[in-house]
DNA sequence: AAAGAGAATAATGCATTCAAAATACATTAT
DNA sequence: ATAATGTATTTTGAATGCATTATTCTCTTT
């Protein structure tokens, strides 16, 4: 009867939730926040005790993190963070170009005007941004913009997939600190593209896109590779 | 000392799996075979018993496969094959072509003259079934030839990834019943991306690939509305 | 002192157990 | 007879316990 009554409005289900499916997500931030670093080994014991639970929901979690790509599970050994390797990182970019630009070509049929205006805003703030040098808030709205064009794309699966794709490389991604010259051809390159996208211009839109972000991904993997080189 | 020993070369790595690794391609199969059907409870009881093992390992492998799109957990309720509903089917068709469209134009760098010529051997046994007439045939070798652009790519993320929407598709393609029509076209179309692969058409063979797999996928759709429609 | 063997300790994998919730069943009241 | 309530059974979620495997520590030997 109360179900019957729960059922007939989403508003009165009580949000009821497995501990597991409570732990995944808390797990899955202390890896991206960096708790918990590429190649470190996870304590059952010790996450159990911080969490309050016991191992049967915490290595439930695991196996979820490890389908997902986040740790790694060695057998008879127990779970490390999973350390994504350089040559993975260059496998993921060209994916991520291509899934960016068909998100592009979607959008140009799907997005409404006021969700064109949105992201046109969102471009606007972000070159206020660049122009007064505050990279962290340039990083985040463009990181906001890129989440844009899937949104507008109106397909969940398509968003998932990228979504995923930005958590394997997370440590790679929005973060690495750009050169000058690089910074002012994204910065071009942006303009472009928000352009085109006014326009719903959709054999440019994906072009650009996905050259966007192909260079900006190639500049990430040269100073990476400078970084290394500097580092040994 | 043993531990230090297999780590010094994958080869001798005894091959050991945990129950719940064995266990995920197990049920794996049995769901892509047909033996649970979407929409089905699974009792855990009934497959403990089936497979002999205990609920803790069953629970993992669910978990896993529900990561994977394959199953569906319902709080407090138990496990349900997922059922992929028409409107997912259309988000992930343009996906796969995307993919492949890519796979297709990394394989004209990275393939070499043998692996094309691999390629164009599967195609003479396509084609020879397609003549007379081998539908099942026809569709295993379809399906290679698919599959062989994105080893051919020499990406293995990108390979696991299309592989990923594959499954999560299964009971959708390669297995629809292709009119005359469009099988005709479709093989047309595969001459045209052989002869495209052959001459490493990093231009065309992208785009050949892409309008095929789109091609081919709405009309997998439109069949599977005809026969709804035909069933309602 | 360094290397290796052996024991002690800890951690993993799985089964079992316990508690809570859902489903099925029977009984009662209208 | 039907609907509603209460009870029993089943099933799920999580904790605990046990056996096996890995790791660490110590002690011996060279």
């Amino acid at each position: 009867m109360i179900q019957e009554i729960a059922r007939m409005s989403v508003s009165t289900l009580i949000p009821r939730q497995n501990l597991h499916d409570a732990l995944t997500p808390s797990l899955r931030e202390m890896i991206l926040d960096g708790d918990l670093k590429p190649g470190d080994k996870i304590s059952e014991r010790e996450l159990c005790e911080r969490f309050g639970v016991s191992r049967t929901p915490l290595r439930e979690a695991l196996k979820v993190l490890a389908a997902e790509g986040l740790v790694q599970l060695l057998p008879q050994r127990g779970a490390i963070v999973a350390e994504i390797s350089e040559d993975e990182i260059k496998e993921v970019f060209p994916i991520m170009a291509a899934l960016e630009s068909l998100a592009a070509e979607l959008a140009c049929d799907h997005a409404s005007d006021a969700d064109i205006a949105h992201v046109e805003a969102l471009h606007a703030q972000m070159m206020k941004a660049y122009r007064s040098g505050h990279e962290s808030t340039y990083l985040r709205l463009n990181r906001l913009i890129h989440e844009a064009f899937f949104e507008l794309a109106g397909n969940a699966t398509l968003a998932s997939m990228y979504q995923s794709l930005l958590t394997r490389i997370h440590s790679h991604r929005f973060i690495a600190r750009k050169s000058e010259a690089s910074w002012k051809k994204a910065v071009e390159e942006h303009e472009e593209i928000i352009e085109a996208l006014a326009a719903r211009d959709k054999r440019r839109l994906p072009r650009l896109l996905r050259k966007h972000v192909t260079g900006t991904t190639v500049d990430i993997a040269k100073e990476s590779l400078a970084r290394k080189c500097k580092a040994g």
